[in-house]
DNA sequence: TTTATTGTACTGTTTAAACTGAACAAACTT
DNA sequence: AAGTTTGTTCAGTTTAAACAGTACAATAAA
């Protein structure tokens, strides 16, 4: 009997926090699998194997392989070693709400930095052209442009609130 | 000749300020035609109908009907009402920074809140049951349910800071 | 070296979301 | 009232994402 298969009531509890939580934890940008994943290793509060994982929450080690790595990625899990176990392990970072805001932020502002450059050159080939637009049209799109990019220097400073 | 179709370059700089902006909004929760309508809506600066923005952004009238409601509920557009014109028009909400941030924290306060909620409850049926789960798992369950409501409320409380 | 075990790449399948087109209902025009 | 016009509902289709299963590569054990 797996350890992860005792008790009939802590296991549907431990189900509904992982369904719950789960969902609060995909407002951050997680997948559904992805949430929920992090939530089961959050609450067995102990290095996991993909099996494991596998077996609690009944999906392929696949996903969980590809499950894990992007947690990994996003500095929200961190593998571990324990001597004389071969398999890799797997644990939760503690610190929830720190790990997952400043993830957050940061792909917020890599995103944001990107999209604002992206604009910027459309607003740059928007001023070298000199014909074929009519100049209202120009001076029109061109406003627009700018409130965008003041657009994305807010998110920048409303993100810097959240000091990470 | 629709007032959509008249230059070639000033078109392709609005398509390419679409697709770039709409990522940023994206973010914010909103799929992705909805971001690309919203962009388009806000681009062309005066009230549209739903032909309109079928054919500017050559997508089915249904699809704009839909769009178009999410993003009003979302505070996001209006509509307005020009005199003599019989069809639906509606109009991009001009400050874009205020409103998106509020729709957005709005939203993600609602759903921390109810979710809270649903952590709580199980909180309530573990500490209900006396019998049938080992103490130290109950231990160990309402300990982790326990940092799930504090990541909830640290939550709302950096909501707060971005002064909806 | 051979055999076994474990994680990942890859291809195909399933599932969910986005979208369309036709039919309908409401409101306007005549 | 009859005929148009316009927005939305609904059922079906398309598209994209999530997932599973086999096969492979790498490492460990023998």
């Amino acid at each position: 009997m797996s350890e992860f298969e005792n008790d009939s009531l802590l296991n549907k509890l431990r189900y509904e926090t992982i369904t719950e939580f789960a969902k609060t934890l995909e407002m951050f940008g997680l997948t559904a699998g992805e949430a929920r994943l992090f939530v089961a290793l959050y609450l067995v509060n102990e290095p996991m194997t993909l099996d494991n994982m596998s077996e609690m929450l009944a999906k392929s080690k696949t996903s969980m392989s590809t499950g894990i790595r992007t947690l990994v990625d996003l500095n929200l899990v961190e593998r571990v070693w324990v001597k004389g176990v071969r398999k890799d392990l797997y644990k939760a970072n503690d610190d929830i709400f720190n790990k997952f805001m400043s993830s957050f932020v940061l792909r917020w502002l890599d995103a944001t930095m990107r999209q604002k450059a992206s604009i910027l050159e459309i607003k740059q080939s928007l001023t070298e052209d000199k014909h074929s637009i009519p100049a209202h049209q120009v001076e029109e799109l061109n406003d627009r442009l700018h409130q965008i990019i003041t657009f994305h220097n807010e998110i920048s400073q409303a993100l810097s609130k959240l000091d990470v």
